[in-house]
DNA sequence: AAAAATTATTTGTATATACAAATAATACAT
DNA sequence: ATGTATTATTTGTATATACAAATAATTTTT
């Protein structure tokens, strides 16, 4: 079945939902393994990656609300992946040791998951295509 | 601020769902004059154009599961804009002459939705991205 | 220094969507 | 004709995300 046979569903509004259910539903897949939504994946990645980074941070580098952050970040320290400290008005986000020995596998995930899109799309017409979409984001931030 | 600044939000996933989330918020100012969803808009000029078409078939051309299709006609059907008939198994899903006097209004919110978008982005190049999408999303269907 | 404004985060609640199970009806096989 | 399989829809529940209000702390103004 092709995508969108009504008139109604050519446009940027559809066709960008309909695309980011697709994707999300393939990332789902590949971080199956390691029982995290690709969000919380991501977000673990970032925080392994710079230490300390604040909630306000994070929801910039993400494109996510502040109180999105929140609740990912519950969740991760539930799972012992994260911890947050609070000093004054901030709080910092830490992995744990637990977390900075799953960043392996979360990059092979991670490397699983742009594979396989890679060999579907091809990987200059996927990499056009992710570049087109931010750029258009980007333009259409008010 | 750039979209995503982290290395980690430079791909597929990241960015659909990016720009997904912008052109909800977009669509939604479009649609907030007639106090529905762009969903259920789209949805409800589907049900104007052809009357009696199952949700299953909804489901189908919005590429939404049969479950969403079901809520989003309990919220139409609520709003007295839509009526549902069931003989046997099968349903039907028809317009009311209420829904019917607003699809001119409803045409006018997807086309002020429309040239929005155009004049930010340009005729041309959001045609051509959304047909990228479209095809690429065509092609992650499994 | 006290009051007011601003900033960072969290919490309560709402929306959009999906999955899995339940329901109900039709079609198929014997 | 009866039992089984298939199909269409709905319902219960869960996830992802956001908005608005609440909270708490810092900065600015007076």
């Amino acid at each position: 079945m092709k995508t969108s046979e009504s008139k109604y569903c050519r446009c940027l509004y559809f066709t960008a939902n309909a695309l980011a259910r697709k994707t999300e539903k393939l990332a789902q897949q590949s971080w199956k393994k390691v029982d995290l939504s690709p969000s919380h994946a991501y977000l673990l990645m970032i925080v392994i990656e710079k230490p300390g980074e604040q909630p306000g941070a994070l929801a910039t580098e993400l494109q996510l609300t502040p109180s999105t952050i929140t609740r990912l970040i519950e969740k991760l320290e539930e799972k012992k992946l994260v911890i947050r400290t609070t000093t004054g008005k901030m709080a910092n986000v830490y992995p744990t040791p637990k977390a900075k020995e799953l960043m392996p596998v979360l990059q092979s995930c991670l490397y699983e998951f742009y594979t396989g899109y890679c060999d579907i799309l091809g990987k200059a017409e996927s990499a056009k295509l992710v570049q087109d979409m931010a750029l258009v984001a980007d333009k259409l931030t008010v």
